[in-house]
DNA sequence: GTGTATCGCTGGTCATGACCAGATGCGAGG
DNA sequence: CCTCGCATCTGGTCATGACCAGCGATACAC
């Protein structure tokens, strides 16, 4: 079988070409708990190094998207079913629990974004972002605030667009970017001056914090900064063993 | 400076071992931004390839523990502890992390839980459980506190064991009872005074309170609730879309 | 038939060595 | 004085090649 996608020399590294390849094969030509071919056939098949091809698989063995097994093989791991935790606008997120979500927008920006978010937009190059600020009310209670950067490159012209309805909506649809995952951490602060009036809480009550960067193939997208109300909102979320 | 571990052959890779110096280094002698030897300066003080150098930095790396910056050098991160979404132990957690779990016994008490727990174990019948209530420390600094209700119907006799060392090990190991999955939900509340004295907070700071039912099989042998100091526990999870 | 030895797969570990690319300081030339 | 370029740090990438260790099937001896 003739590979579609060859891998050559280039500003992007051979084991980034390689992990995107296994991505695609496991994902959408394989099924959970079929083996993917051996580290030294890969190596045959794409023309590199041993070191390359365990370079790609390792990242996604850290991602959990597949399990190596000493002498036997690599395999596609199982596709855990978060059924609550899981990659939705606020906007869908408030309905399924029967609430009317509304946006009141706050801020938007064109500019380059800091430090730490150019990075993610762009490892090799010069970032430039939406800035948008949105705080989130259901039932006209306000729930979160969302201080958010879109990748310019991925979704030129998002601010001509009506930002008080779901943004992940607009970007699969104008844009065809697909979410297709994210990394978020949580942590418990106290609310600034700033988020509690803008939430109506007085200052340094508890709410809960997300950092969330969310990849459209490789690519991020978007980097997230969310403030939600710790008397309003919970996460529920499975976990497997 | 002569290091105290020398790397050895033998059945323990030297990557793993090189991981445990890193980890003890960038822990205790290094604090947080600091910078740690170069590379190819590990590889001569400790007489292993870079490869091997570069294996122990990259999963101490994905750990969150380094921070590698091309061109510069390689750090130490920020302590804020952050989790992985996983069912694991608070002791596996931490250990990970490169701290040292340590637990008080606060109380322990064989009692007929409150009704919801009752619900949980025992849907149509008389429940009866261990109330185990611990205090969490990691490296001698209080993260958090578990008031927790275990099954007694699945394990009895818990309350013989060492209450202060990990309680899902002893499940597996003493009761034969494997820690399937569990559902959690998480939030953000200001500490009640008794919590927050516990943590040795001001009363009303932000912690992450986790309420968890946590399954064996079909049958629910754990229902906790937790609270984490905010300023000192991150979560980390992945999301899929 | 049954156990066992062996061979040919798999991933796991590690050395050597090369070159690329980002960061940074210093000195030469403007 | 400022600027540019180079030397020299750093981590990033990759090839080659070797041997170890777990797994499983096959072949062989009992």
């Amino acid at each position: 079988m003739a590979q579609p996608v060859r891998i050559v020399d280039g500003v992007v590294p051979k084991h980034e070409q390689l992990r995107t390849i296994l991505t695609e094969l496991a994902t959408r030509e394989l099924s959970p708990g079929d083996m993917l071919p051996s580290e030294r056939q890969l190596c045959l098949d794409h023309g590199v190094s041993r070191i390359t091809v365990r370079e790609a698989i390792g990242q996604l063995v850290s991602e959990g998207l597949l399990v190596r097994v000493r002498g036997k093989g690599t395999f596609v791991g199982e596709r855990t079913v978060r059924s609550r935790l899981h990659l939705a606008s606020f906007q869908e997120d408030m309905r399924r629990l029967g609430l009317e979500p509304t946006t009141v927008l706050l801020s938007v920006e064109r500019a380059e974004p800091p430090a730490r978010t150019a990075e993610l937009f762009a490892p090799r190059g010069r970032a430039e972002g939406f800035h948008i600020r949105r705080l989130r009310v259901a039932d006209g209670i306000p729930i979160a605030v969302d201080d958010a950067w879109y990748n310019a490159a991925l979704a030129p012209g998002l601010d001509q667009l009506d930002l008080t309805r779901s943004i992940y909506r607009a970007l699969t649809e104008h844009f065809g970017r697909g979410l297709d995952r994210a990394e978020q951490t949580v942590g418990a602060i106290g609310a600034s001056r700033e988020i509690a009036a803008l939430l109506g809480l007085p200052a340094s009550r508890p709410v809960l914090v997300f950092d969330r960067v969310t990849y459209s193939g490789d690519s991020v997208i978007e980097h997230a900064r969310s403030w939600y109300r710790g008397d309003r909102y919970e996460l529920q979320m499975s976990l497997d063993g």
